[in-house]
DNA sequence: AAATATTTTCAATAATTACTGAAAATTCGA
DNA sequence: TCGAATTTTCAGTAATTATTGAAAATATTT
């Protein structure tokens, strides 16, 4: 296989991987661009390769920065702005940890906070079915919480090595 | 705060949040309401409570039994079929990481093997680049894949108390 | 400060995804 | 086996989400 078709072919499971987890195609596919790209790249650079629209370059890069998965590059003697992702997958997947954690599970279990403090009578099933939904939920969510916070402050050789054994 | 209010916010942010995680927000929505039902719903429950149509339910309910999270349920004398979902959340998560296993990690891995068959320069900067890339995401894709296999395996008790005192 | 290059915004539009509802298929009891 | 109840399918439509492209804003050079 050639290195400009498996290149195509990163970019387009990459994409369609990321409309499994909630992340738009395009997005997803810069994303992956970036991360296959040993220098960085110009919005144009990124438009011609993806054949999107400026506008939607600008836009989804944005948001990769917002999830700190790419960086403004500054190269000086160079009037554009280039674009550098993240390259090692470790940090990858520790900085979407981290995002998400912040995003959804944090406000998913002040949620349930709140509505564990729902009223009425202990007998009723259905109060009773609901408040152990919501409470296995939140107990649920410590331990992930706190599991994800470890997994986020370790370093890769830790993965790599110990936690292994650990589970095993 | 009263029980159906707070039923009605439950359902609409686990919909809400499924959208975040690649879920259509009905889908999740139906599951939501099947976990805190105590008793088992009909098509007619669920067209009811989420205001949806049929054919809607149906779809969405026949996905959540692909996925393994929820059941249909016969109940001897009746004529309809009743639908429950699992309860213990730790059940549905296991269960989750599962099928997403199956569906979306064995798939990018079985890709990437294929793609680090890549040919060309190893000297080529290019190509260096993108099989540094796709062998961090093998490498990476292994441990995660052996991880979540202990996981899935485990049981509550075990991710409740062992696991923390591990990762700690 | 004017000219030029570059980035950002956002209203209009396109593309995708989800939903409805009625017809077809199936199941079940009599 | 027939008829009624129930489930399933799916073409048409609605709702949502993503993209374009051009105008506005910003930054840089001369």
């Amino acid at each position: 296989m050639k290195l400009s078709e498996a290149k195509q072919q990163f970019i387009s499971t990459w994409g369609a991987m990321g409309t499994h987890w909630g992340i738009n195609r395009t997005m997803a596919q810069v994303h992956a661009l970036l991360m296959i790209s040993p220098d960085p790249l110009t919005q144009d650079d990124v438009m011609a390769q993806l054949n999107i629209s400026r506008g939607n370059v600008n836009m989804n890069v944005r948001d990769l920065i917002d999830w700190g998965l790419v960086d403004r590059v500054i190269i000086s003697g160079e009037r554009k702005e280039y674009f550098t992702a993240e390259k090692d997958i470790w940090k990858v997947a520790k900085q979407i940890i981290k995002e998400r954690k912040k995003r959804e599970l944090d406000p998913m279990m002040k949620l349930m906070d709140q509505l564990s403090k729902v009223d009425g009578d202990k007998k009723d099933k259905e109060l009773k079915t609901f408040l152990d939904a919501i409470n296995g939920i939140k107990k649920f969510g410590a331990h992930a919480d706190n599991m994800l916070d470890v997994l986020v402050k370790s370093d890769e050789s830790w993965f790599l090595s110990t936690a292994l054994k650990l589970f095993k």
